[in-house]
Formats: structure tokens, C-alpha cells, sequence
RNA sequence: GGGCGAUUAACUCAGUGGCUAGAGUGCCUCCCUUACAAGGAGGAGGUCGGGGGUUCGAAUCCCUCAUCGCCCA
């Protein structure tokens, strides 16, 4: 089997995936132990509308390498993708769409054909990022794909409304909500983005109604809202304003007299200390008008003009309305000063206009009765957050959840499943309602269903148990509910992860209590930022395309670049050239394979530790078993950036700097008795290596895995990807082979040290005497002297108990062994002599740190004896390597 | 304003009480040795943000200050 020299990704890929799903390796199977031992993920469906960032890529690889490795272990795995129908996002790009190429406005086509034109946009676009997903090689079951507005998720939405509205939990309301008077919906919190923006702030005198020519002056951003000003505000305790508490001012434009309020939540501080209350149009002034008792005025229509409240500028646009407050004010000399501020203003991520606080009536689910089994399950443990902190988050925001706004005021989405009678009075029903059929409370006759939808999240928030069946009692549903694992980025934990908790709790009721908790384990991942630390976002154009990442480099390197920069939980800068990193290691894994490959020599078996010839056979099996246990033992905690870098180094620094190295020589020449055990042990490493990565870097270690299967004389392997998880069966974890190997490199680099120092040239082979007073050292010496004298080039090769330094002879320490080595005549030693006397400095450095340590009689009798014990061995190791340092630097 | 996180080598980051504080990149010297020059061998480089405390012992735990970032209001 020939491998080329490179690997290209792009080679691979796309018809590997292909033949994955093909094979249906995707889907489930049972688990072969008989334990009925299940591994469930759901996807945090992306947004229909959306283009794979970077932190999908990070996120899809984590829930990837989660799957994969238990699919390996067993686990009969299912993971379901989907994609959530971001009402305002999806109706947005369609109408945006529809007006450029059409010049159609919605409101002309009327619900019916807009819906279908969404639908239309969503069958030629909507599969996008799932495609993405794809590339990055995720193992999602696609049979089972999911899209919150088809027809099952609406039957399963309408149930839950239905339930919580006979259940009392769902009621409809006057409220404050965030409106976006472009897309004229209400939007919910997460639909909002900040910018600091230069605005001013005007301060506007209202005279006071019993002292003529004296006024109290208010500070304020938004000037045109006054027309909705019901009171003014100051701080209790505030002297200046003391005096004025409990008589009114006179509101200018429309000579309405507003009381002067106290109220504890005014700073004083900002502006004049005095704020007006505009309870119809700010969430602050809403709940102050509340306290006290002032009544709600709203001065905007739903498309932002004002209304008749906004006398006398009714009619205008909010941009208009304020330049004329402005001017009218000035010209009643009412307008004190402007000055210019920078501010934080709230635009809706949509149609990015100004988002408006605006009453209006709308559909609410009371949280607090939802939250209480929620927090239980954080507080018992039930649920667990990967890290640990975010469950303050979640907690948090449970502890004082509002009842949530569950209607939008758009025509995709679910329609709110209420229909009323002639007389308004509503009912939720999960069938359609006949028009002028009876209500069934009040027999009036039906005559019409509720316009308004909900929220997107009032059908992701029944993601894990709808996807699979919900509210029907599916196979799969009881297969497969609750999951085990939900990874997600940290904004989304109150939205999205709380909500699907509640809903688990609330709708899975038929469940014993712990069975209902949606997921065990919430991970939250890393955030990704620029390479300057700052967020990636499309507005401010740093991100990376993951899928540019993937061209360039390939999926396997973009997934294991992510891995190995991303410390669980911690943020991660990255710039595009960080994916390097990735691909010079699966460079290094290819060629490891081809050496391999290459040199089997028509062997047919992977071996294990009874196989082991050589030293080096014992301590690379030592090695992979504690390896396997390791990064096992990692991906079971979820800890994968430690997993991705103990494989790292066990394939770089132990299998390619050392394992390969030696086992060249056993290759050399065909009759070497120790060939084919070297061979074997060559086949077991790669195939239990490949396997180990298989989770990280799934496309090359599958092609690798068939090409090391055909060459072991496997004709028609089986996919890696389906292939058991490593257990280290007949591997053993020999210490003192890993013992020996140490004394072996330290030997060698302390030679290949010499011939740089010195300038001597790592082909020239050289003489050694190797002195070694410690009987164990010297028998190791003498047993491997094989190895030691390939890897250092060492013509003659001598051990001795005691010795003296030869004539023109190098020399140097590697732990209790000296080393002296012939160079040849006129060699210069300055360089060697330097490096040997830096060591013996920080060998004394050591020596002092240990005797300071052990002269400490609180430290001999506090510190654990295991510590003590190891602090006087090392004590030992350093006085006996620098007594003989110090003799080697008196021969110079 | 509230909460959370970060500050360790030139850069990006590991390292939560005990080996001589590590890795990748970058840098310097040497080497195209038949898996890989996308590589190999060797090397330089850190008073672990400042200050205090706890401890026999602190990068690690506590307090405090500073700077940066994120989330929420």
C-alpha cells in the first residue's frame, strides 16, 4: 500500500462523508454489549437564515467528538440536527428579498402567499448551514432532521400552549415590550443589540404649576417621549428637589399638570437629578408609573408615528416629532442646555432601527410555577454545567424570572393557536377551530383565530423531546429522552437551556422526576474572538469562515486546531494561521502512518506487550495504555483540549521522535529477529493511535485506518468510525521500561548536545565511554546499548563502573551517568563548557531549594512523607549528578 | 450599577498547594539522515500584573489595587 507524501483533505472529504451516511453509520445502532447503554444529543438548532461562524465550528466539533467517541465505545448514539425558523430573521430576509426582486410588499400579497414564498425561500436556502455542519464532519443522524415550523413541531407547540393554558399559565396583557416599528413586531431581549453612539442629552424646564417663572429641570435623551410624561421623578433624599415632592409641574406643548414623584430608583447624579416618567415608553419609567400609581400614556402608532397623545405633533415620524420638540422648546425658552453625550442605544438586530419600549397587548406564559422544578434540578445536582460557574447564570436568572412574551406580531411563525367568539372571549385548541362553529365555553360562535405568532422559542424550547416524537408516545421518544448532553455558547443559557429545562419538566410529566430533566450535562463553549480579543460578529467583519478554514486546510485540522487552542470554558483569540498548528500535526500523523505502511513487510497482525523484543517495545506500549486511559478518562470528563494534547504528545514526542527512530534500524536488514515484533507493535500504536484521534480528526484517521487494515491483509474493513474504542487489552503499563527508556534519551541527548556545542557533525560517528557507578544504569546501558549507539551515532561504545576521562575527550551528565565522549583534536569546548556550568548552577539552585526544605523541621513533620521522601531522592539525584558535573568542568 | 472571567516566555495559551513552571508559534545555530524541510538536532528567553495575607511550602488559596474583556441591568 502506497500512501503519497501528503495528505489532501479535499480528496476525502466530501465522498467519505458521503459513504459514512451512505453505510448509515449515523444512525444508531444497537449498543453490541447488550447494557442498552444510549448517548443522546440534540444540536442547538441554528438559525434557518444563518452561515456556519466559528463558534458552530468549535461547538459541532465538541458535540462531534462527543458522539463519536461513545458511538466507538458502544453507546448506541444518536445525535439530531435541525434548524430553528428565527421568525423575524427568516421574515425579514424574504420581505427584503421579495421587495428587491419583485417590489412586493407583504402587506399586498397577503399572509397566505407571503408564507408560501417563505417556504419557497426555505426549501432553496434553509439547508445551508446544515450543509456546513456537514463539511465539518459532523455525525448527525440527517434522517432524523429537524425544522421548528413543520408540521409535527406545530402540533407539538399547539399541545403545549394548550396545556399551559388550561393549566392557567398563559394570559393576555397590556405590557411594555420592545418594539421595532420597521418590522412593527414586538421583539424579545436577544433580539437586541447594543451601540455606543454620540447622541445629546436636553435639559427641558417644566414650569411648576403653584410658582410661576420657576421650573424643575429634566435631563433627557429622547426629548419627543415627553409628550407621554406622566410625572417627574428626583431621588428622597435629594435637598435640592425635597421641597418640590408632592406638587406638579406643568408639562409643556400640552399644559398637562404631572406630579413630582420621590422614588428611591433615581440617581441623582445624572443630569439634573429630576428625570421625567414616561411610563409608555421606558421600561425604568413604566415600573416607576407603576409604583406610583401614574397613569400609562402611548404616544406611538406601531409604525412609529405618533398618535393623537403626541399632540401637537401627531402624524409625525419620531425623528420629526423631535426636532419639533426641540425647537418648540427652545422658542418657549423652555430648552436650558444641550450637551453631547455618548450613550448606549438599543437597535433591533434586524432592521437595526431604534428599538421602542411600546405598550401594547401581547401574550405572556408565567415563568415563575415553569422556573421552580428548574432550579431544583441545578440546585440537586440533576443538571450539571460544564464549567461549573455558569450554573449562577442559569440560576440566576430563573431566581427572578419575568413572565416571558411569548407573541410576535409577525405572520412566520406558529399561529397562536386562540380563537375567538363575537364576543372576543379567546380559546386555545390544538385542531382549528371552524369559523362560525360554537365556542365550547361560551357557545358563541367562533369568529376568528388570534393573528399573532409566537415566539421562536416557544417551539425551540421543546427541542429534545418534539424532535424526536413529542407530544405522540414515539419509539425514539422513549428511546431516547432525556439526552446526555447539550453544548451551547454562555448567552444562550437563559434563553434557550433554562426554558428547555422548564419545558422538560412541565411537559414531560408523565416521567418519574429525574427521567425529566431534558440533558445531564450542559457544556458551555468557549467564546471565539479576533485575534485582538474582540467578539467575532458579521457587523463588525472579524470572523473567519470556518468553511475558508476547511478549504484551506482541511476539516480535520480546523476541528483539531479548535480543540487544542480551547481550553474548556476559557475564551480563544484566534487569527486564521492558528489553524496551522492543526495541520502540521495531521501532516505528522500521515507520514507516521506512511512509515509504517511502508515497512509491515507483508506482517498481518497488531501486536501487544507479549510481542515486546525491545526495551522500546515495552515502553511505547506503556505508554499508549496509560495514553488510552488517559484521553479516555478525559473525553468521559469532557476535558477535550487535554485529551487532544496528550494525544499530541504521545504521537509527536514519544511514537515519532523515539518509537520510529528505533525501530528504522530493525528494518534495515530483513533477518534482524526483532523485525517483526517491531512491525506488529507498529501496527497496534497506528491502529489504536487512529482510533484514539478518530473523534478529533475523523476524515483522516478513517482513510488511514483502511489503508492499515488492507495492508495488514483486511480486504473489505470495517469503518473506523463504527470500529470499537481502544481498552488497552494486552497492553502493559511497564515503569520500569518507561525508567529505563528516560536513562536512554538522556544519554542520547546529552550526546547530540556535545556534537552542537562542540560543532562536531551529528553524521560523524564517535566514541563513548559511559560511566556508570549505579549497577542499574550501567546494566541498562549495556542492555540497550543498541539503541543508545543508533541514536547518538556511536562507533565505539564502552560502559564502565568507574573510569577516567580520556584524553581530548567531551564530557557531560545525563542523571548518575557520565559521559565522555571523543571528539577529535583542536574541538573547541568554551560552548560545551558554558552549557555544563549553566547546569551547574541550577543544579545548586536545586540542591538549595531542596536542603532549604528539608533543614525545615515544620516541613519534615507537616508535609506529607510521600513528598518528604520524594524531596530527599531528589535531593540525592542532584548532589550525585553535579559531583560528577563538577569533575567532568575540572578536566576542561 | 450588578455578576463573571482574564493578567504566566516576544505572541497565543496550558499549568488550582509540593519534581528544576510547560506547549505551539516566533527567534538563534546546525542538518535536505531513505515517514514527514509542513521535517530533524540543539539553544536563547519567564522576579507567573502590583501589594498584602494564610501555609512548613503559593503561579495555584484569601484580601486589595490596577488593567483588559464578556454577560446582565
Amino acid at each position: 500500500m502506497e500512501l503519497p507524501t501528503r495528505y489532501t483533505p479535499a480528496d476525502h472529504e466530501q465522498p467519505l462523508y458521503q459513504a459514512w451516511e451512505d453505510a448509515g453509520c449515523f444512525q444508531p445502532k444497537p449498543d453490541p454489549t447488550g447494557a442498552n447503554r444510549r448517548y443522546t444529543v440534540m444540536i442547538p438548532p441554528p438559525n434557518v437564515t444563518g452561515a456556519l461562524h466559528m463558534g458552530h465550528a468549535l461547538n459541532g466539533t465538541v458535540q462531534d467528538i462527543v458522539i463519536r467517541h461513545r458511538r466507538m465505545q458502544g453507546y448506541e448514539t444518536l445525535w439530531v440536527p435541525g434548524t430553528d425558523h428565527a421568525g423575524i430573521a427568516t421574515q425579514a430576509v424574504v420581505e427584503k428579498k421579495l421587495f428587491q426582486e419583485e417590489g412586493k410588499k407583504r402587506e399586498e400579497m397577503g399572509r397566505e402567499a407571503f408564507l408560501e414564498k417563505v417556504w419557497e425561500w426555505k426549501e432553496e436556502y434553509g439547508s445551508r448551514i446544515l450543509e456546513q455542519f456537514r463539511r465539518l464532519g459532523s455525525s448527525c443522524d440527517w434522517t432524523r432532521t429537524r425544522f421548528t415550523m413543520e408540521e409535527h413541531m406545530s402540533r407539538a407547540v399547539r399541545e403545549s400552549f394548550v396545556r399551559l393554558w388550561k393549566k392557567g399559565l398563559i394570559y393576555r396583557g397590556m405590557r411594555l415590550v420592545n418594539w421595532d416599528c420597521v418590522l412593527q413586531t414586538a421583539i424579545s431581549d436577544d433580539e437586541i443589540e447594543y451601540a455606543s453612539r454620540k447622541g445629546k442629552l436636553w435639559y427641558i424646564k417644566y414650569p411648576l404649576e403653584a410658582a410661576p417663572g420657576e421650573f424643575v429641570t429634566v435631563a433627557t435623551t429622547r426629548p419627543e417621549t415627553m409628550l407621554g410624561d406622566t410625572g417627574v421623578a428626583v431621588h428622597p433624599d435629594d435637598p435640592r428637589y425635597g421641597k418640590l415632592v408632592g406638587t406638579n409641574c406643568i408639562l409643556p406643548f400640552q399644559d398637562r399638570p404631572i406630579p413630582i414623584v420621590a422614588d428611591e430608583s433615581v440617581d441623582p447624579e445624572f443630569g439634573t437629578g429630576a428625570v421625567k416618567i414616561t411610563p409608555g415608553h421606558d421600561p425604568a419609567d413604566y415600573e416607576r408609573g407603576a409604583r406610583h400609581k401614574l397613569p400609562t400614556i402611548s404616544i406611538l402608532e406601531k409604525d412609529g408615528r405618533l398618535n393623537e397623545f403626541g399632540a401637537p405633533f401627531a402624524g409625525l415620524s419620531r425623528e420629526a416629532a423631535r426636532k419639533g420638540v426641540v425647537e418648540g422648546l427652545e422658542e418657549l425658552g423652555l430648552l436650558e442646555k444641550v450637551e453631547e453625550i455618548t450613550h448606549n442605544v438599543s437597535l433591533s438586530d434586524r432592521s437595526k432601527s431604534p428599538v421602542e419600549p411600546m405598550i401594547s397587548e401581547q401574550w405572556f406564559v408565567k415563568m415563575e410555577p415553569l422556573a421552580r422544578p428548574a432550579i431544583a434540578a441545578a440546585k440537586s445536582g440533576r443538571l450539571q454545567f460544564r464549567p461549573e460557574r455558569w450554573s449562577k447564570v442559569y440560576l440566576n436568572w430563573l431566581e427572578n424570572v419575568h413572565d416571558w412574551c411569548i407573541s410576535r406580531q409577525l405572520w412566520w411563525g406558529h399561529r397562536i393557536p386562540v380563537w375567538y367568539d363575537e364576543d372576543g372571549v379567546g380559546i386555545a385548541s390544538v385542531t382549528d377551530l371552524e369559523i362560525g362553529s360554537k365556542h365550547p365555553e361560551t357557545g358563541k360562535p367562533i369568529v376568528g383565530q388570534d393573528e399573532d405568532v409566537l415566539d421562536t422559542w416557544a417551539s425551540s424550547w421543546l427541542w429534545p423531546f418534539a424532535t424526536i416524537g413529542w407530544p405522540d408516545k414515539t419509539e425514539d421518544l422513549s428511546r431516547y429522552y432525556p439526552t446526555q448532553f447539550l453544548s451551547t455558547a454562555s448567552e444562550i443559557i437563559y434563553l434557550w437551556v433554562a426554558r428547555m429545562v422548564m419545558a422538560g419538566y412541565e411537559f414531560m410529566d408523565d416521567l418519574p422526576e429525574d427521567q425529566r430533566c431534558p440533558f445531564d450535562t450542559v457544556n458551555i463553549h468557549a467564546t471565539v474572538l479576533d485575534a485582538k480579543g474582540k467578539r467575532m460578529s458579521k457587523s463588525a467583519g472579524n470572523g473567519i469562515d470556518p468553511i475558508d478554514m476547511i478549504e484551506q486546510y482541511g476539516a480535520d485540522a480546523v476541528r483539531y486546531s479548535l480543540i487544542l487552542l480551547t481550553k474548556e470554558g476559557q475564551d480563544t483569540k484566534l487569527a486564521p494561521d492558528k489553524f496551522e498548528q492543526g495541520w502540521r500535526f495531521g501532516n505528522k500523523v500521515w507520514n507516521a502512518a506512511r512509515f509504517v505502511l511502508m515497512n509491515l513487510a507483508g506482517e498481518t497482525q497488531a501486536g501487544d506487550s507479549s510481542d515486546a523484543a525491545r526495551l522500546e517495545d515495552r515502553w511505547i506500549l506503556a505508554r499508549l495504555a496509560e495514553t488510552i486511559e488517559r484521553v479516555t478518562a478525559d473525553l468521559e470528563a469532557y476535558s477535550f483540549n487535554d485529551a487532544a494534547m496528550a494525544l499530541y504528545r504521545f504521537v509527536w514526542n514519544d511514537f515519532c521522535d523515539w518509537y520510529l527512530e528505533l525501530a528504522k534500524p530493525r528494518f534495515t536488514s530483513a533477518d534482524d529477529p526483532t523485525g517483526p515484533a517491531a512491525r506488529r507493535i507498529l501496527a497496534r500504536v497506528l491502529g489504536d493511535v487512529l482510533a484514539l484521534l478518530h473523534p478529533f480528526t475523523p476524515y483522516m484517521t478513517e482513510v488511514l485506518h483502511k489503508a492499515l487494515r488492507e495492508a495488514l491483509g483486511d480486504t473489505d474493513p470495517d469503518y473506523l468510525m463504527t470500529s470499537a474504542w481502544p481498552t488497552g487489552a494486552g497492553l502493559v503499563a511497564d515503569q520500569q521500561a518507561v525508567t529505563e527508556m528516560s536513562l536512554i534519551q538522556d544519554t542520547v541527548q546529552a550526546v547530540r548536545q556535545m556534537r552542537v556545542l562542540t560543532g562536531v557533525s551529528e553524521r560523524k560517528p564517535l566514541s563513548a565511554l559511559l560511566v556508570a557507578p549505579r549497577e542499574h544504569e550501567r546494566a541498562a546501558l549495556l542492555e540497550h546499548a543498541p539503541s543508545v549507539r543508533a541514536l547518538a551515532l556511536l562507533e565505539g561504545y564502552e560502559v564502565a563502573e568507574t573510569g577516567e576521562r580520556p584524553d581530548n575527550s567531551a564530557a557531560a551528565v545525563a542523571g548518575g551517568v557520565q559521559i565522555f565522549v571523543q571528539l577529535g583534536e583542536d574541538v573547541d569546548f568554551d560552548a560545551l563548557k558554558s552549557q555544563l556550568e549553566k547546569r551547574a548552577e541550577k543544579l545548586e539552585k536545586g540542591i538549595a531549594q531542596c536542603a532549604g526544605k528539608l533543614s525545615n523541621d515544620r516541613f519534615v513533620q507537616n508535609a506529607d512523607p510521600d513528598v518528604v521522601e520524594a524531596e530527599r531522592t531528589r535531593m540525592s539525584e542532584l548532589e550525585l549528578e553535579l559531583t560528577m558535573l563538577r569533575e567532568n568542568l575540572a578536566g576542561f
